[in-house]
DNA sequence: GTATTTCTTGACAAAATTACTCGGAAAATA
DNA sequence: TATTTTCCGAGTAATTTTGTCAAGAAATAC
C-alpha cells in the first residue's frame, strides 16, 4: 500500500464529488482549481477510477464526473488501490522467487506483511462519507473500531 | 511514514544482529552476502543507524556491529523512522501554507494523519523479539495488541 | 449539421526520489 | 607497518512520480 500525491489526489477528488448536491456532475477543472492540483494530472487520476466503476463520466457541455455510488458505500482503501498500485509487501523476493534465504528463511516476511493488512483494515473501514462528515479522528461510529487493549 | 527497501534492508540487518549470540559482532558482509544486498549501500544504512545509537560499530580486524541494547528495547517504528524520514503525512498543505482551502477546508487532513499516527502505533508494539520469534502474526501475547472490537 | 464542451487516450518529458557506487580516511589489531 | 574493518562525503544511475501535450470521441445546444 503506497501512498503519493495521486492517492491523495484521488480521495481528495472523490470528497469534492461526494460533497457534490446529489447527481450534480462536477468538471475536473473545477476541482483542479479549488485544489490547485494540475488538471491534466487529475484528469488522468479520474479515468483511473472511472475505469475501475468507482465514478462516472459524462461528456459534453455541462458534463463531468459524479460518485457512482453513495458516499459511504465507497472506502478509503477501494480508492487507494485503484489509483496507486497494489504494494507488494513481501520484501523478501530477492532473486530466487523463493522465501528461503540462507540466514534460516524470511523472518520479516510475515512483519511486512501484517503491516499491509493492518493498513489496508484501517482505511477499509472510513468511508467518503465519514471524511465529509470530520468523522475521522476518534471514531466511536458502530462500525468496528481499532482500539488498544 | 514512508516504507522503501531502505527501511526493509534496515530492519532485516538488525534482525540478523538480534539473532546473532550476545555481544558477538557481525561484519557488513556477512550480512549483504546473506541477504543478497549491496554491502555498500548497507554500510550508508547501518550509518543512520548507528549515529542515532540504536547499533554500535567497531572498527578494525574481527569488528562489525551489534545492537545497543537487547532485542525487546528495539521497537521496529524505531528503525523505520530513522532510515526513512518521518513522513509529512498533511498532503494538503499546498502553496499558501495554510490549510484552508477554497473547498471548505482540507476535509482529508486528519485521514493522513490518523493513517500514520496507526502505522507508527503498530510497528511501535513490535520489537526485533518479536520478529526473531515469528510474533508478528496473530500476536496473542502479553504486550499490548491491536484487536477488532 | 456545426460548434462547443468535456471527457478519453496515449505518448512523452521534467522533476524528484531511491538505490547504489566510489574513493578515501580513521581506528583497531596484529 | 600492513591489514581489516567501520566511517564519511560526494557523486551517479535507475526508477518512480508528477506532470504536459496533442489529438480524438461523445454528447449537447444551436
Amino acid at each position: 500500500m503506497k501512498l503519493t500525491t495521486k492517492g491523495r489526489y484521488a480521495v481528495l477528488a472523490l470528497t469534492e464529488l461526494a460533497l457534490a448536491k446529489e447527481n450534480s456532475l462536477v468538471k475536473i477543472t473545477e476541482i483542479a482549481v479549488r485544489q490547485n492540483i494540475s488538471s491534466t494530472y487529475l484528469e488522468q487520476i479520474l479515468l483511473l477510477l472511472k475505469n475501475s466503476d468507482l465514478i462516472i463520466g459524462v461528456r459534453g457541455p455541462n458534463g463531468g464526473y459524479k460518485l457512482s455510488t453513495s458516499p459511504e458505500n465507497i472506502m478509503i482503501s477501494d480508492i487507494v488501490n485503484i489509483v496507486e498500485g497494489r504494494m507488494e509487501a513481501k520484501g523478501c523476493v530477492s532473486k530466487s522467487g523463493s522465501c528461503t534465504g540462507v540466514s534460516g528463511r524470511c523472518l520479516t516476511h510475515d512483519l511486512w506483511d501484517e503491516l499491509s493488512r493492518h493498513i489496508e483494515l484501517f482505511l477499509g473501514q472510513i468511508s467518503l462519507k465519514d471524511i465529509i462528515a470530520g468523522n475521522v479522528l476518534g471514531r466511536s461510529s458502530p462500525p468496528k473500531v481499532l482500539e488498544l487493549k
